[in-house]
Formats: structure tokens, C-alpha cells, sequence
DNA sequence: TCTGGGGTCCTAGGACCC
DNA sequence: TCTGGGGTCCTAGGACCC
């Protein structure tokens, strides 16, 4: 009988460190990325290059990624550009190259599932990994029962960094939610493994929020009622989160705070929505800005059917989306009795959508949606000729 | 000078059906 | 004058994640 062995796989200052790999003359110092194209570096007539600093940074971008050592200045991902040029003014700013950091997604995935072939992808720099199947987890080394595994774990690391040149951070536990946890105690560059039996000592005095599944909210939340760690979530009596919580979150928060998880490594979804949304310069007037806006919504439209047809899919609900300059967001959605792909459709009934919403005020955001997604051509059981549909059923509801 | 862009899942109410 | 218990689909908003 094994046991299960659940990895997460979290890359260092991803974006960050694959710029490193492209401009070493970096290494050490402060660099931020984000924002957009304007900031490439200049070839100097001496052949250097010269870099952006955030000092003179104007605009509405946010952090995508900070090296350590703009971190030590209070930079963080998700801030502003502008508060950040605040705390790190000398610190260097690198646009965003996305197509890169793809490049290099696939690269360490690639290493990882010759090693480990049960990988979930969770974005562009994290994985889970099910190793319970894999040669040599579940032996014992030197006496050490848990030799396999750590051995394991290090070849994953080791695979990582020969293929790209980057560092990770790895946690394995019994599960995703331990592992997610565990992947983040010893960054940059960490190996964590975690028994049940360590959840007390590890786990629990750790804040409630680095819980997967709490956010902001929740833990504030949390916080109100006087449980700051996940010990004292664990401590709290699953009825009285019930009520505070509902059913749902509640008793999740519950089995969460005790390292209870049995989610399995789920290696492929189908996508459900596709969507584009764009954040204006400078806020938009519906009426002073029609001409502007209506080009870019246009836009939008285009870019939703051709990442459809790219990824070859159709949706049937059309969506839009606005953030208004005060940050309320509205959202608008219809179901269409068939689904497309086409541009001009999308931008039809995304159109009739916007016609429903309050458009008196400054916009900052607007954006397009695309739900309900199918690939074309796979009739829906109940679309098909009633027989047939009988037969695929075997027997439908009575009624 | 606050706060990007792309997703998933949950809740809750109403329409409609049997 | 009013009476039920499902089920599904649709829509809007919100929390959360990377």
C-alpha cells in the first residue's frame, strides 16, 4: 500500500529570474516588471544597454513580479507601479514579455513529467504533481523512510534548473492544500516536506490567510472574530464557523485549517470562458468618448473570435464588462440560441448588453466575455434527433 | 498621482417545467 | 380568496487565484 505523495512546484520570482537569465548585468539589484512596451531597454552607442528606473514611471500598471531584492524595499506584486516608484525609485523596470515567460513555462514542465507525468497546470510558474506512482517515492533510504521521496523532490529541482537555468521552490505532502503551504516556507530555492503528524508544529502557527482559499476578505473577516492563525481556525468548533461562514466555506475553512484536502492532480480542463478586457489610459466618457471607446470595444470583440477560433472553440453566452472610475464593476451577459465564433455576432450582442448598463459616469475598464464554450461541432445530446438522443440517454426522465 | 488581465467557483433569485 | 416539491437554466455579483 502507498502513500500519497502530492507535489507543488512553485518557480522563484518567475518572471523576474527569466529576465536575469537575459540581462545577468542585473543579478542583485532591485528590478521590477510591468507595465507596458515603453520601457525596453536602449542599446547605448558603447554597446551597454540602459534601463528604465521606476523613478519617473507615470501610468495606471501594476507589479507583475519583483526580484528579492526590490522585495527588501516593500515591493510586492499586484502594486501599483507608482507606489512602488515610491518605496524603490532607483529600482529597474523591465516591460512584460510574456511570450517568454511561456517559452520557459513549457521548458520546466517539459523536465518535470519526464520525471513526474501526473502534472496539473496552475498557471504560467506552478504546477502540482502526483508522485505517489512514481519510481522510488515510496522507498526508504539509509534507513530513512522518507529518502525516496526527498530524493525525489530534488531531482525535480535539479531537472528544473538544468533545463532553464531558474531555481524553484518545492513542498510535498498528502495533499494540495499542505503542499501549496509547504512550497512556500523555504523561498527561494526550497525543498519542504510535511507529514500529517507535522501539521501542528508547521501549519498552525502560520497566519489563516496563506490558506489557499482565503483571501483578503475572509481573513479580514477572520481576523474580526479573533482568529488570526490557522492553530486557532483549526481550535474554532465547525458550527460556529457554519454560522458565520455559511455550510459551504465554513466547513471547508474547517477541514483547511486541520491540512484536510483529498482534491486529486487533475492533469487537463476544458476551458469554460475566454474573455479580453482592456484599462484605458486616462477614464473614458461613454458620450464625450463614443468614437474611442466604441474602436476598442470593436477591438475587444475581434480578439475574443480569434482566440477562439485559435483554440478552436464557440460559446453561446456574450458578456461585457465595465469598471467604472469609482472601481463598481457591472457585468452583462446573454445566451444566444446558438453558438458562434464570429467577430461580428460577439460584437452585436455584446453591443445589446452595454445597452443595458448605466453609462453616466467615466469608465476605466471595459471588456468582453465569451462562456458556455464547446468545441464546434458536438452536438448536445438534447439538439440531436429525439431517438437518438433516447438511445444515448437509455432512459430519460419520465415526465 | 493608488489598484492589470485572464480565469474559476459560489450564491441567490426568478423563470419555467413536470 | 390559494395550495407543493422538485429540477434546470439564466443572470448578476462577488471572492479568490495566478
Amino acid at each position: 500500500m502507498s502513500r500519497r505523495w502530492i507535489a507543488h512546484l512553485d518557480m522563484d520570482a518567475f518572471y523576474a529570474s527569466v529576465e536575469l537569465l537575459r540581462y545577468p548585468q542585473l543579478t542583485g539589484q532591485p528590478v521590477v516588471i510591468g507595465g507596458g512596451r515603453r520601457h525596453q531597454p536602449e542599446p547605448q552607442p558603447d554597446g551597454s544597454l540602459s534601463f528604465s528606473t521606476l523613478r519617473h514611471y507615470a501610468g495606471r500598471g501594476v507589479v507583475t513580479t519583483a526580484t528579492y531584492a526590490a522585495r527588501a524595499f516593500g515591493v510586492h506584486s499586484a502594486m501599483g507601479l507608482m507606489k512602488a516608484a515610491a518605496l524603490a525609485p532607483d529600482a529597474v523596470l523591465l516591460p512584460t514579455d510574456f511570450d517568454e515567460y511561456r517559452r520557459y513555462s513549457r521548458l520546466f514542465k517539459a523536465a518535470v513529467v519526464e520525471i513526474a507525468p501526473v502534472m496539473e497546470d496552475r498557471g504560467i510558474d506552478e504546477i502540482y504533481l502526483d508522485l505517489t506512482e512514481v519510481p522510488g517515492a515510496q522507498d526508504a533510504v539509509d534507513g530513512d523512510p522518507l529518502g525516496g521521496i526527498r530524493a525525489l523532490g530534488q531531482r525535480l529541482k535539479d531537472a528544473v534548473h538544468h533545463a532553464t537555468g531558474l531555481s524553484c521552490s518545492v513542498g510535498i505532502t498528502p495533499n494540495k492544500l499542505l503542499s501549496k503551504l509547504c512550497s512556500d516556507l523555504d523561498k527561494p530555492d526550497g525543498l519542504t516536506l510535511l507529514e500529517l503528524s507535522g501539521i501542528p508544529e508547521r501549519i498552525w502557527p502560520l497566519p489563516a490567510k496563506r490558506i489557499n482559499g482565503i483571501g483578503p476578505k475572509a481573513s479580514a473577516r477572520l481576523e474580526a472574530l479573533g482568529v488570526h492563525t490557522i492553530g486557532e481556525l483549526a481550535a474554532a468548533e465547525p458550527e460556529w464557523l457554519v454560522q458565520h461562514f455559511g455550510a459551504n466555506y465554513g466547513l471547508w475553512l474547517h477541514e483547511a485549517a486541520h491540512g484536510r484536502d483529498d482534491r486529486p492532480v487533475v492533469t487537463y480542463r476544458e476551458p469554460k470562458s475566454l474573455s479580453r478586457e482592456t484599462t484605458f489610459e486616462r477614464d473614458l466618457h461613454p458620450r464625450q468618448d463614443r468614437d474611442a471607446l466604441g474602436a476598442i470595444f470593436t477591438r475587444l470583440c475581434e480578439q475574443v473570435a480569434s482566440d477562439l477560433e485559435r483554440k478552436g472553440f464557440e460559446g453561446r453566452s456574450i458578456g461585457v464588462k465595465l469598471r467604472y472610475d469609482d472601481f463598481k464593476i457591472v457585468t452583462r451577459v446573454v445566451t444566444l440560441p446558438a453558438h458562434t465564433q464570429d467577430a461580428a455576432t460577439i460584437r452585436q450582442w455584446a453591443g445589446r448588453c452595454l445597452k443595458t448598463v448605466p453609462l453616466d459616469q467615466r469608465l476605466r475598464l471595459i471588456g468582453v466575455k465569451v462562456e458556455g464554450l464547446r468545441r464546434p461541432g458536438s452536438e448536445p445530446v438534447a439538439a440531436q434527433e429525439p431517438a437518438a438522443a433516447w438511445r444515448l440517454g437509455e432512459s430519460l426522465p419520465l415526465f
